[in-house]
DNA sequence: TAAACGTATGTTATGATATAACATAACATA
DNA sequence: TATGTTATGTTATATCATAACATACGTTTA
């Protein structure tokens, strides 16, 4: 599985490397990248896990960046729509997209002990879901997995 | 596909069905199944759609059943405990669960246009995902499922 | 250059969702 | 009756999210 989250790696070129594509996606589709919308983007990169509105309201305003809720939700807003991060709906919550660049169905697995989220991803509509959804007559739009459990490192360490 | 929500059926029978199962599992369980937990479970049987807690709680407050936000709450936990209804993460909202009985991993279809909800399931844990996640050493415990779309009365009735 | 426009940001206020905490009631049973 | 357990009632507040309007800033164009 090559889902990101769980395990290691190093996580300062990770950051490096996902600030560094979505400038170039930016670019590329001539969104503007501002200094709020990467900061933004930066935090979420920072830790594999989940970020509410609020708490990436409170780093902005400790960096003077904005001190309003409609900031960081508009700037939330603009990573996901442009597929640069997800909302976790179970949480209520913002993580940075881990397969940038890659058109995707994104799934993730949430570990209630340590709270890090891992993101891979299937394709629904094919598989058994899609047919059925097909033969429903239902057309698939978008579609949201969130799975709970216990990461590796939670049931080996000690957590149950 | 076996989903509950688009097409006919004998919706008079579906809500009677519901409550009665319900009834008898609460029965078979030893759990309490009191009037207000009664009366929230038939209001969500009563359309193929998700409620949020504050129309179950408009409802309940007209008929003398509870006032206060904890009661609503108290009640849809009770269902969504036990299996009887499941919350909608995406719309903060519940619906009855419409395979009662059978232990399921639920996948909703969302139809953005009517919003109305059809239940279906799959097993995440079996098939590609399954293995993944074994794989990487998740432990699964819960699953949700959302997909949104556009279900097919309104893709063949007008609305886009 | 200035006017017009589009996009992003700043700010106020409020709406919508959810729960903590404590008090009371209703019921079973020792 | 005393005790324990579960459910309900109530107050207050926490948490998540957006509407609405004002301002700034860059680009296009007259």
């Amino acid at each position: 599985m090559d889902a990101i989250g769980f395990g290691q790696h190093n996580h300062a070129e990770c950051i490096k490397q996902g600030l560094d594509s979505v400038d170039a996606q930016c670019k590329a589709a001539g969104l503007q990248f501002t200094p709020v919308r990467r900061r933004v983007l930066e935090m979420l990169l920072a830790e594999h896990r989940a970020h509410g509105a609020y708490e990436i309201l409170d780093n902005l305003r400790a960096e003077g960046l904005g001190s309003q809720p409609p900031v960081s939700y508009r700037a939330l807003e603009f990573l996901v729509k442009n597929g640069f991060a997800h909302k976790i709906e179970r949480l209520n919550a913002f993580i940075a997209c881990a397969h940038l660049a890659e058109n995707h169905a994104p799934v993730f697995l949430i570990c209630r002990a340590c709270d890090s989220v891992a993101e891979t991803h299937t394709d629904l509509t094919r598989g058994v879901l899609g047919r059925a959804a097909k033969t429903a007559g239902f057309r698939i739009e978008r579609t949201g997995v969130e799975i709970e459990g216990i990461c590796t490192a939670c049931h080996d360490g000690g957590a149950a």
